[in-house]
DNA sequence: AGTGACCGACCTACTACTCGGTAGGTCGCG
DNA sequence: CGCGACCTACCGAGTAGTAGGTCGGTCACT
């Protein structure tokens, strides 16, 4: 997500204002916007901000997105793409469907930059009127739902204590949150795919000791 | 931490300068700071906002704390007395200490507003050069040391499968917050404290099945 | 000739913050 | 008791800078 590149706004946004004509710069402005939701927030980003990392001006992210929201939006909606869509399609039944979480957080593991800027965003649809905030309930009932859906395939009516797939499941995901929220804190003395297989063990082998 | 009455906004400032003498007027500041930060984040709101609901202008906000940041070091330190400094100065080794941290979520249950701004706060406190980063960092190292010494008075060498103290303690942390962030988008399908309790006796009971 | 891709200039509203005041209370002193 | 010195608690006006967004244009390509 991070342009490695030189397309910072140091240079004058005119100069190569036809230069990479070939390359999609509406793909540019959302990574721009992507990356910078991740370091400063929502609120905390300007749409100067986005455009200068994007090498255009404000205007020229404005034509892309008709406003702040939609770019949001737009950004919200890639995670959508990559994360959730793929992830919870696998083939229901095939034994090891936790490994799909568990999978979710190694990938979390070497890209802290999704991981941060899903974190942030999630929080901060909490407050009032935040345009992500329908985004993050449905993603969080999807998740819910996905993950129940894996415990039951996975580890069926064997759950300790009665406890319901949908019980699990909010646990998971909710470690998963958690975890990852320490980690990105401080990313030396926390290992969250670790934390994660812990407990995802505690509830395959609830009779060992 | 709302305040029923009627300092708004609403009525001129200048009405009202000497009448609350008695109380004080540096705790209407904090308040409304706390409630702000809830509602709109640290970034999105502004001095103006916090001295409109306190019921002064913005330059007495600024009579107070010298500055934006000086206000959010205030508001945090109001946790740190409230919340961590007590949960955790229980005697040690009285039994039943991973009570504590059910009581923390018991409580929270009642004030989610409390619960609100420090999750909002604490992912906020993940973008870049933000002035509560180093609160947070020493908060959740001090929650999982204190998590961590309540596991070992409370399931002792009983864990299972070779969990060390420190990576339940984290694992319960983690599980805190994130069952609290999936309450807050959606109160009525989740159920923190209970979702925790079930969490706890996972942990105690490694044998049941 | 039209269309997509922008930019320059501009607008209004707001940001955190400063400066210089003033109203009222507290204090010591004669 | 009365008087000036000082202090706290603010407010009015103003600072430079930035916010999101609009309008009208220009340039290259089809």
């Amino acid at each position: 997500m991070t342009q490695p590149d030189g397309h910072r706004g140091d240079r004058h946004p005119a100069d190569q204002r036809r230069s990479g004509r070939s390359r999609n710069r509406r793909d540019d402005v959302l990574r721009a916007a992507f990356d910078l939701f991740a370091e400063r927030g929502y609120r905390g980003t300007s749409l100067s901000a986005v455009a200068a990392r994007a090498g255009l001006t404000q205007q020229g992210v404005l034509h892309y997105f008709s406003n702040k929201e939609t770019l949001l939006l737009a950004v919200l909606q890639l995670f959508d793409e990559r994360d959730a869509g793929r992830l919870f399609s696998a083939p229901p039944g095939d034994g090891a469907a936790l490994d799909h979480l568990a999978a979710l957080m190694a990938y979390g593991a070497t890209r802290p930059d999704v991981v941060r800027s899903l974190a942030i965003l999630a929080a901060e649809s909490l407050t009032d009127d935040h345009p992500a905030r329908a985004f993050f309930v449905a993603r969080y009932a999807e998740l819910r739902r996905g993950a129940a859906a894996a415990v039951r395939a996975e580890l069926g009516g064997a759950l300790p204590d009665g406890l319901s797939p949908e019980e699990v499941s909010a646990l998971l995901v909710a470690a998963m949150d958690g975890l990852q929220l320490q980690w990105l804190l401080e990313p030396d003395s926390v290992d969250a795919p670790a934390l994660f297989a812990a407990l995802r063990k505690l509830l395959r082998n609830p009779s060992s000791q």
